[in-house]
DNA sequence: TTTTTTCTTAAAAATTTGTTAATCTTTAGT
DNA sequence: ACTAAAGATTAACAAATTTTTAAGAAAAAA
């Protein structure tokens, strides 16, 4: 259902993290540094790649650069590992065409949450991107990180956009508040249930009434026919 | 609401988070060890365990392992305490079953977050009884809280849901006012009656009056032949 | 028939969500 | 580094929906 490569020089951090992927049903795949995941990927192509920034050899960026300027494995996801969550310096390593980043110390539940959605974000992605936008249908897209609807395109802030792809991610299916609290927020954030409306609201405004559902007592979805 | 199991050998560590979880309201129970934890798991059952990874006379891992060996008690959620999150070696002990992991030193308002998060999640997951139970020709799908009968789809209110679901999820099996009460209303709400009586009505008004039956003087149940 | 139990209806109460505006934070530009 | 602008969060109140209660009618059981 997924395979997954992991770079990075230290073996306990590996071995963490694939203790938790493999748990989700995901195959791994390991490479110390970036030359050697060249080689693994040469071997067998990732759908994505959880890569350490810092590494000896061949770092992160570098890595990036190579896999996203091969055609054939540009579509490979990229999620960089970082040292500090305050270390945007490196994020901007996104430059190099990363997805996405997750801050060490890496908190289990946190990855899973975060590879499964983006495993899932950008599989729907991939398949709804289309020459044609039927009326309609939304469109978003993490690439220009631009949301198409009713003819038009929209430039989401940031916790309006990962809201609006989680919910998208799976539509018609019921998020619960502290599902989307804890993907869109995480765990560790303390906010009350009314940022979570009030974003809603915000997208609403923008995107109209008719996609997200409010299901009371229970969560939002993202309602498709 | 909630019942919390400390492991630790520090008495302030203990302190600390007693403290800030009870006010929360969670009850509170201390261990100093693994052996002991045992004993007063086996007093009162706990809701989660905080679980401190270093201790004397038996380590947390060992302890994990234990109660998760155990079919008595490996339902309970166990949260690791580890002295630093750098600590990968040892955050390996989720091997041994634990759920997530804190790291030390320890913030109370993550704590408490987190701690809640997870007793609501695992809550949830454990009410849940399946993802869809098909009836004859009524399907409830708690994916997105929708249920299909009659070739249309209905979206019903939270405790309707719950009561149409739990009779659902075992047919032509008479499921007392008690049983009723304390699985779609809890053990700690106090609620009369007649207050099922109205909510089965209004489902027979939605979903048509054959699939519910009344079983006068014991209780209800959902009718399939 | 009498009693008990359930049904039905309407209205009250409680809960949950929507909305707005003010405040705090972050980001971008100078 | 400073300032302006944009975004995120919170608080407070309004609105909507759901849940509960109450009370008499109907149905079933004794």
């Amino acid at each position: 259902m997924g395979h997954i490569l992991i770079v990075d020089d230290e073996a306990d951090i590996r071995a963490l993290l694939r203790y938790n992927l493999e748990k989700e049903g995901y195959t791994i795949d390991e490479a110390e540094h970036g030359e050697m995941a060249l080689a693994r990927i040469a071997n067998k192509k990732p759908d994505l790649i959880l890569l350490d920034v810092m590494m000896p050899v061949m770092d992160g960026i570098q890595t990036c650069e190579h896999i996203k300027s091969n055609s054939a494995t540009k579509d490979i996801i990229i999620c960089f590992l970082t040292a500090r969550a305050e270390d945007y310096s490196q994020i901007a390593g996104l430059d190099a065409g990363g997805d996405d980043y997750i801050a060490k110390p890496i908190k289990p539940k946190v990855l899973v949450s975060r590879i499964n959605a983006l495993i899932r974000r950008t599989r729907t992605v991939t398949r709804m991107v289309a020459d044609e936008i039927p009326q309609g249908d939304l469109i978003i897209d993490r690439e220009t990180h631009l949301v198409h609807v009713k003819g038009t395109s929209l430039q989401l802030p940031r916790k309006e956009f990962e809201l609006l792809s989680l919910l998208a991610s799976k539509p018609n299916m019921v998020f619960k508040r502290e599902v989307i609290l804890s993907n869109v927020w995480g765990t560790d954030v303390i906010v009350g249930d009314r940022t979570i409306d009030v974003h809603i609201r915000k997208l609403r405004e923008k995107i109209g009434d008719s996609y997200i559902q409010t299901i009371k007592g229970v969560g939002y979805k993202f309602y498709s026919k």
